[in-house]
DNA sequence: GTGAAACCGTACTGATCGGTTCCGTTTTGT
DNA sequence: ACAAAACGGAACCGATCAGTACGGTTTCAC
């Protein structure tokens, strides 16, 4: 039990901002759960905010590889993404996208959760412009924030209506915007 | 001042959650700005909780009206709804979507916020789903999800932006679609 | 085996949270 | 003019916030 305090920290923080926000998760509630010692945290953490953005950039890997392994799959075509974000929809534990509940809830833009927020939703538009060009699509770059508006849209319609179904709403007009 | 106590706590609280989040905004600071009384306060609504639906209820009313005023002026087309959204992304204040930004900080799907919130946007659905009509699109109905989710889309895409561009590309996007 | 490092738990700080209560003043209806 | 209602200000309450300090324990490298 005295080892990985640091992973634990983080497994911990995540779930608990992923699940309530970050705000509303206080650092004794991070500390009870992970079994974490007050004087650990504060060795391994400048503090809260350290830990929000260290949770942050964490998530950034985490997803993105997690997005790239379930459209190739799927078969690898851009369209797979909403059946990438289908999947997701359905899991127990969806409350949307980390990144747009940090720049909801935190606000300040020029805030270091904000800016990895940010920098995530880049990366995941890098990410999705290669699958375009992968599948040889034509103005792979205006199509990718195309196709990123739909996902982003997408997410917080799912985590209102509490169904994968905006995710195939989101496809059906992806696929028009293919066709056209 | 010593009147319109209830109004200026709206009023002031409208402001201040809109601009940095519910959790955020303490009601020593609403109290402070608005210059009410604390008894005030809590002689005209029940607690924090009370004040922050009311301010959504408000919300709710206001910005529908204010969407089917300027998509009137547009030309009363749906097409028209995202001239609208670029205009309001263009105002200093824009920082999202309150019903979004209050679902995603508050999470409890069960909360009287939240549950404002997810109101407010099924009335936006039945907003668009009418124009949708008026202009004699087939399918509206599914239609108006549609067009909400890129509105969604855009309300998110142009926070993290910070320019009015998402409009446009959801305007694209709506073209494509009515045109397939 | 011994010392250093990492660890957990507890007690504490000052600040702020939402909420209650009381008091004196101002506004309003009649 | 006068009473009732609404009001602002301030002193409180217990709980919780992020962060610090200290003391005793476990782990690990040499």
């Amino acid at each position: 039990m005295a080892v990985n305090a640091r992973a634990r920290l983080l497994s911990t923080a995540e779930t608990l901002f992923y699940a309530h926000g970050i705000r509303a998760v206080g650092v004794e509630r991070i500390l009870s759960e992970s079994g974490v010692g007050r004087a650990s945290f504060y060795r391994h953490f400048a503090g809260k905010e350290a830990l929000v953005t260290a949770v942050l950039e964490g998530r950034d890997v985490r997803w993105r590889a997690w997005l790239s392994e379930r459209v190739a799959a799927h078969g690898g075509h851009p369209l797979h993404l909403f059946d990438a974000l289908a999947e997701r929809f359905a899991t127990q534990d969806f409350r949307g996208c980390v990144a747009i509940n940090t720049m909801t809830e935190i606000a300040d833009p020029a805030s270091p959760a904000c800016r990895m927020a940010a920098l995530h939703k880049t990366r995941v538009i890098d990410l999705v412009e290669q699958l375009l060009r992968d599948a040889d699509v034509p103005e792979p770059g205006e199509r990718a924030r195309q196709f990123v508006l739909l996902m982003d849209g997408a997410i917080v319609t799912a985590l209102r209506e509490g169904t994968p179904d905006a995710a195939w709403r989101a496809r059906g007009i992806a696929e028009a915007l293919l066709a056209a």
